[in-house]
DNA sequence: CTCTTGTTGCAAATGACTCGCAATACGACG
DNA sequence: CGTCGTATTGCGAGTCATTTGCAACAAGAG
């Protein structure tokens, strides 16, 4: 099991939060705010305490089970998933869509060749609204 | 001037606060955070209040004229620039350096035959480090 | 089963940012 | 240049998501 072995790996331990809070995010397919999160937790367990949570979910970003992310004022959180993927932020209905990207690794080809830095991760992020969401 | 007239173009006044904020962000040619302007703004004036400084950067913002990112908790602003500009956000001192990328305009043709999205704004961010940030 | 120590739940604290409101000062107009 | 209407400011008091201290708890090695 995914989470098991990367806990260990690192040297944590399995705990219900973290057990129940990784089924949230592996059930999901997209992101998920704190509330969101939570409230999803607590259907499955009551008792967790939402500080429980947040620790998790720093723990798990900090050993890349999952990914965090911040547009505007918002934070959500998602599996974790290679570069490759551009994240498409709806400003009218605030959902955040994948686009697979292959550009991206010629992009990290071109960086690699940028004497002044060193490249660890590529984020790209495009704000604009779906297709469905029109134009008000 | 760049500022008066953008101002008065959407129906604002020129004030102190807001001269004096343009002046600092006008002279930096990088990211600032909000302690960073406010130590600025208060060296030429001590009697601009915070507030007044987070309502401007709002405005700016707004009528885009700076530009606010968000990286972890840190929130920065820097006069705004387009799109074809990557960030490269230090992780180890912060800094966040600009790289010219014009491959954007690629990718951003190549967003526009996506059906499902209308693309606004393209961020693209890359983390890492600086070259004379050695690895710990 | 026992013991060590990483984790949790709770409640209080934090801190960046926002808001309400009376006082102020832009800038349009005469 | 004065006058005036209203946008904007300064101030202090909120707000609220997230963090933290600590005693009770439980994972999991032996």
């Amino acid at each position: 099991m995914e989470l098991e072995g990367t806990l260990r790996e690192h040297g944590h331990r399995v705990t219900r939060p973290r057990s129940v809070v990784w089924q949230v995010l592996d059930d999901t397919d997209g992101h998920l705010n704190a509330q969101e999160i939570a409230d999803r937790v607590h259907a499955l367990d009551p008792g967790i305490n939402q500080s429980s949570i947040y620790r998790t979910l720093a723990l798990f970003t900090e050993i890349e089970l999952v990914r965090e992310s911040r547009h505007g004022d918002a934070a959500t959180w998602e599996r974790a998933h290679g570069d490759a993927v551009i994240h498409l932020f709806c400003d009218r209905c605030g959902a955040v869509h994948h686009h697979h990207a292959p550009g991206i690794e010629r992009l990290r080809r071109e960086l690699g060749a940028h004497p002044g830095f060193v490249t660890d991760a590529i984020d790209v992020r495009v704000t604009g609204h779906c297709a469905h969401c029109n134009p008000g």
